[in-house]
DNA sequence: CTGAAAGCGCTTACAG
DNA sequence: CTGAAAGCGCTTACAG
């Protein structure tokens, strides 16, 4: 941060004004060819650096993306970030990465930080909680904002949601689990009330319906804790269990290092579906089936769509379903 | 970022100067309760928005920590970058996130993107290759940095290397297995050559050639898939082999999945010890002994150092290693 | 196609 | 304790 040259040192050694710098530091058509090179060689030669914060402060566009996750340790979290982030990295913006951590407070003051540093877009999987506060520093800010897989306001929604086709995920699951010959699916993990639960829980609904089967849900914490937990509990409180969708990869997992202890095959006693199709699924004991929600596209997408909003104001549609697979493996008997 | 306040909009509010404002702004002694109590109402009630990058522009300090990670969808590394994030926020400082993915040109890349940020520092945790060009950049922008986890020259450091005590976890997690009745104990997983490899494996060698122990190394993948497949070599090739110590928590859960396939009974007839300690250990079949680097403090306490060597112009010592930790639970007979 | 000038919103000495 | 002035390194109209 030192002593750095400026476009004024380029402009003297390559004997052109600052101008004609600046053009050549955006790529304009502008500038004649032996200009450019002759001032490309002068930087080179005086080992410029291209100062973005200057740039900031004039043009108002840092080239910074604020990228706000709920949960950053859940795998399914960290795959999108971390493809998200390489994917902005080939659009030369940078990604700041926050990690609220379920935590509303924490949220706010994160948006804001993140605000101040006149990030050009947000990405956000909110936490839930005083979501007024955090929407209105957003709505303030005027900066466009894309909400994945959670959104804040289901009801009057603000700003534009995108998120996997959870319902039809759990419709697949579930006809999934039937055509393989259950005769009662339990549906496994996530917490109650939460719009993503029951977006996962009503293809399960609906086909049961159909199918004439009563539903069996016990929601709780996403997490291997919980998937454990109730693998125990199904095994003696409802024997006639021979099929379970979770509510995540997690959850499932947590079931799988049940069934030893418990003397359950996994894939013939008892066929598990899994959710989100992260990458322990391949190698589980036995496998997940899991519905896989094709994290690459989704972050190539979602990356496409903040920046088409940010460079060409296009903002995307107020909601969009991303498409989902189910994985057949052999925790479902294949 | 459009026709948002300045100081000098709450200056005029607040009937003072605008150098007053800054200097409320960066908490100064120097102005008067009063007139700080008067700056900061002007500010909510015009709705002031701190601009950084016009104070990043005149002050040189951006306020943003670049993390550069050779593997974010690794838990252990995102566990350390979420930790590490939150710890930053909770100093005024914000996380400028780039996954390089093992890549070393695309890491060359977004350090020199993160350079034109003008980050304060850099926590690197290295991808291997072309270490000149990565290296060259850093040196260039004149910036605290910290490498964690892995250095890329380790015969002669050119920045301060923070990482756990590897060897000490290696050593601790043997004495372990063949205090628990071990007579043969595999090394599994890391890739040959490599720093972390040869120090987790140093600790092993010693206890070995303490016991008179001939050791067995199958280096590889730091994956759950190539503990899987080492798990049926294992039992294939070397019956005798009754403990593992396996390069990282993933390679071990690995392991425990081909136990069921194998019929191994893992804690009895096969002993195992993964290392990281991530958050799976828990949850596995059974769960898994690993050595901890207990993360949490590792994070704080290198947020800690770079914040100081920012701040306070105090580097860090050029090599540092953290305490690790023995967690015993049933993979390896407890 | 290139140059001279103004300005983005702050911070930083320097007076008072 | 507060104010007037200069300047950080760019970009942006505007001439030419």
């Amino acid at each position: 941060m030192k002593d750095r040259p400026t476009i004024l040192d380029v402009a003297k050694k390559a004997g052109v004004s600052k101008s004609t710098v600046s053009l050549v530091l955006q790529g304009s058509k502008a500038v004649k060819d032996a200009t450019r090179v002759a001032v490309r060689e002068a930087m080179a030669e005086i080992g410029y650096v291209y100062n973005r914060s200057a740039a900031t402060l004039r043009s108002s566009s840092s080239g910074l993306i604020g990228l706000v996750i709920n949960d950053l340790r859940n795998p399914f979290f960290t795959e999108f970030a971390a493809l998200f982030q390489m994917e902005l990295a080939r659009n030369g913006f940078a990604t700041v990465l926050a990690n609220s951590d379920e935590d509303p407070v924490l949220q706010t003051q994160m948006i804001s930080s993140l605000v101040e540093h006149g990030v050009s877009g947000f990405i956000i999987s909110p936490s839930y909680g005083r979501e007024e506060d955090a929407l209105a520093v957003l709505q303030a800010s005027n900066t466009p904002t894309i909400q994945v897989f959670r959104s804040l306001e289901a009801s009057n929604p603000q700003f534009p949601f995108v998120a996997p086709d959870y319902d039809r995920g759990g419709r697949l699951a579930t006809e999934h689990l039937l055509a393989n010959g259950c005769r009662r699916v339990a549906f496994v993990g996530g917490l109650e009330g939460r719009a993503v639960t029951e977006e996962r829980m009503s293809g399960y609904f609906s086909v049961l319906a159909e199918a004439g089967i009563t539903p069996l849900v016990m929601t709780g914490q996403a997490t291997r804790g919980f998937g454990k937990a109730m693998a125990a509990k199904l095994h003696s409180d409802h024997p006639d269990v021979d099929g379970v969708l979770c509510f995540n990869d997690l959850v499932a997992l947590g079931v799988l290092s049940a069934a030893p202890e418990l003397g359950l095959r996994i894939g013939a006693d008892l066929r598990v579906v899994g959710f989100d199709d992260i990458e322990d699924c391949r190698d589980s004991f036995p496998p997940l089936t899991s519905v896989s929600c094709n994290i690459p596209d989704f972050a190539k997408s979602t990356a496409a769509q903040i920046l088409a909003w940010i460079n060409d104001g296009t903002a995307p549609p107020m909601t969009c379903r991303s498409p989902v697979q189910l994985i057949k493996r052999a925790s479902s008997g294949g």
